[in-house]
DNA sequence: TCAAAAGTGTTATCCCTACACCCATGC
DNA sequence: GCATGGGTGTAGGGATAACACTTTTGA
């Protein structure tokens, strides 16, 4: 079959919104860009599309790259097309947005590809309209886990009432009463309760939790209405 | 400055899925195909972004196109990239939904192009990955209008309750109590009412409302839990 | 006068929020 | 023994959901 005629061709590429949480803040990953234009410039984990892979396989092929980690929670969230966006050649960019474990993250990798891990509020200056990707991220985890609960993807399978209790005030820049959130999030029948604890925060210790894997996919749809009040909660 | 290296260039698309209501049901808007490959099959209203454009100002351009309509309510939803998806070349596309209030649509324009509507339960066969397009944008709007008031976009600019109401349970293919409605609707302070009845439904007629435009833009966020059981609230 | 749709108010329930004290342990 | 963070219960208020009758008017 023929081609289409007198159409354009240009890039397609991938960014990634790779987000992450040391337990204090939530934060993303940068890379300084190994290539012309803004050479050594911080930049988000990107890539063309190749010709015979689909957008969700060349955003996991990146991310894998830059982070080791497969079976990431990944989603996408704009495509960037206008004209001028890069100055070398016309290239729309599909972006996605990845939550990930950090404790799983190989910092081998990281180093081979001079990553960074940045507070939100702390982000260097970005290449090209990387700027609004990262906003708009940030907007769209703040939105969707609200409503569903991803955050989870950002901690470890073993994790506290209290470290998710942290996780979620510092989506939200917030604070919640924590006698309210634990009942909250038990009554969500999502956690199971295990045995040991988490000696590291407190003399005391802190139960760890699990994932009911059942109730979370079942329950992964209607979770609203979680996060009491959000300081900005914008599409 | 050179052009990237050892990259494939592609074609990009965007597709429309345009939203009507006509007082009973939700449809879509669908035109014949008029080139290669499936010429003359149904298919979304689209076109190839061209150089000078960006993503937005080709879906705008390609829905005044179809619809004679500027100014409509437009989203972008997903990226579609699968490599086989076009068997003529690697085309990606950007999928975009739109709602458009159908009294102000110009007939005309879709007599040009083979229009013509069809309701969500019964839509033709698709050409490509359309019927995913679709599905996709269904499952939006139901997601999003049940947090925001976009089906407003959807009435013409004097609505009555009972015409939103028929809007919200063909939406969400539910019933809803009319108390309950008309109280939740009303203490959103959205709506104002005017002095006019419309007589067309009922004997005794219903009064007109128009939109509160400063308290549209200042609540569109923030218009949660809006439907009590929708029967099927995916992402 | 009757049929058909519009309009309206009250009550019970549930969920959310505010709020304070005891527990366990390492130092 | 004390400082630090972990864990738990209750009561009040606000929002939601269930529910039925009256009004209007064209035919």
């Amino acid at each position: 079959m023929q081609k289409y005629h007198n159409q354009t061709r240009l890039l397609l590429a991938v960014d990634c919104i790779v987000f992450g949480f040391d337990g204090e803040l939530l934060k993303i990953l940068l890379i300084q860009r190994g290539f012309e234009p803004e050479k050594g410039n911080w930049s988000l984990m990107g890539g063309f599309v190749q010709p015979d892979e689909s957008l969700d396989q060349s955003a996991n092929r990146i991310l894998k790259q830059l982070t080791g980690l497969d079976g990431v929670y990944l989603e996408q969230l704009q495509t960037f097309g206008d004209p001028g966006r890069d100055p070398k050649e016309r290239t729309a960019s599909v972006a996605y947005f990845a939550l990930i474990d950090t404790s799983k993250y190989e910092k081998q990798i990281s180093h081979d590809y001079h990553a960074e891990w940045f507070p939100l509020k702390k982000i260097p200056k970005l290449i090209f309209d990387q700027p609004a990707m990262v906003e708009m991220a940030r907007k769209k985890i703040r939105y969707k886990a609200a409503l569903h609960p991803i955050l989870f993807e950002l901690l470890p399978a073993k994790f506290t009432i209290p470290q998710l209790q942290n996780l979620y005030e510092s989506v939200y820049n917030t604070t919640i009463d924590k006698r309210n959130f634990s009942k909250r999030v038990l009554a969500t029948k999502l956690l199971i309760k295990l045995q040991d604890k988490d000696k590291s925060g407190s003399k005391r210790g802190a139960y760890y939790y699990q994932l009911n894997m059942q109730n979370y996919y079942a329950k992964f749809q209607a979770f609203l209405n979680f996060i009491p009040n959000p300081d900005n909660l914008t599409t």
